[in-house]
DNA sequence: TCTATTTTGGTACTAAAGTATGAATGCTAA
DNA sequence: TTAGCATTCATACTTTAGTACCAAAATAGA
C-alpha cells in the first residue's frame, strides 16, 4: 500500500527533473544529443511502464476471475447454442443433470441432449473434461 | 493467436521508424526541437505502454494459475491423504476413475474408495463439486 | 513392538451420466 | 412460405459414478 505513492513520487521527481532539464537544455549543449535523446527515451518508456501497469491494475487474484470475459467468437466458432451455453454453465457449478433441469424447467432428458451436443461440439466425453476446456476457451468463468 | 504477430509488427515498424527518424535527423532541424521531443517522448510512452502490458499480460490468462500455491494446511485440517489427493488432481484433469487407476496403478476400487472419501472430507457428493470446492480451497491449480 | 492410519482391493447395489434415435414444436431467415 | 436450426421431450440402453461394508496389506508413530 505504500507502493503507489512511491511511485507517484517518483514519476513527480522524474517530470520535475524533466522539466528542468528542459529549462536548462540551453545550458548543457556540451552533453550530445544522442545521450540528450537517450535519457528522454528511457525516461518516457519507464513512464509508459508505469501508466500501463496503471491502466489495468488488476492483481492476480488467484482463483476468483471476475475480470472474466465470454469469448463469444469462439460459441460461434463452435456452434454453441444459447441453451447449451447455460446447461454448461450450471454444470460448472458442480450440479447434476436433475438440478440443472429443475433450474432451467426443463426435464432431465433435454439437459442430457443439450450435454450430449455440448460434448460432441466441445470434443469431449465428460462433463469434466467439458468444463475444463470450456474454461480454457473462455466460454465460462 | 494473431494478437501478439500483429503486435510484434507494430513494435518492429515503429522500431524502424524511430530509427529512420534518428537517421533523418540532421535533416530536419526545421523542426522545432520541442516538437522531437514531444515526438520521442510520445513514442517511447507508448513503447513503455506495451511493455508494461505485456509484462502483467503474461499471467492473467485467467484459466492458467502457475502461480499455485498448494494449501497444505488446508489439506490436514480436511484430512485428505495424499493418496486422495493424488486422485483429486487427476480428477480435475477430466479423468475417468478407470483413467485415474490407470495412471496410479491400482484398481477402479481403490480410485473410488479414495473419491468416495474425498467426498466426504469435502463436503461434497459429485466430482464436479469436488473440483470445484478443491480449487477455491487452494488444494489444486 | 504395537497401534492407528493409509492404501489397497473386493462385492454388491443404486444412482447418475452419457449415447442413440426419433419426433414434435417454435422461431427465423431466405 | 418453407427449409433449417434450436429447443423440447421420450424411450431404451450402456457405461460411469458413487455408496456401503468389509477386509487384508503396508506404513508411520509412539
Amino acid at each position: 500500500m505504500k507502493k503507489p505513492i512511491f511511485i507517484y513520487g517518483l514519476l513527480l521527481a522524474g517530470l520535475v527533473g524533466a522539466l528542468k532539464f528542459l529549462e536548462y537544455r540551453f545550458f548543457i549543449r556540451d552533453l550530445s544529443i544522442e545521450i540528450y535523446i537517450g535519457i528522454i527515451a528511457a525516461f518516457f518508456t519507464v513512464f509508459g511502464i508505469w501508466v500501463g501497469l496503471k491502466l489495468i491494475n488488476k492483481k492476480p487474484t488467484s482463483t476468483s476471475n471476475e475480470n472474466f470475459m465470454l469469448d463469444e467468437t469462439m460459441l460461434k466458432k463452435l456452434g454453441i447454442s444459447k441453451r447449451e451455453h447455460d446447461v454448461l454453465e450450471l454444470m460448472a457449478t458442480g450440479l447434476s443433470n436433475q438440478e440443472i433441469a429443475d433450474k432451467l424447467f426443463v426435464t432431465v432428458s433435454t439437459v442430457k441432449t443439450h450435454s450430449s451436443n455440448l460434448f460432441l461440439k466441445l470434443d469431449v466425453q465428460r462433463r469434466t473434461q467439458a468444463i475444463k476446456k470450456a474454461k480454457e476457451l473462455q466460454l465460462i468463468p
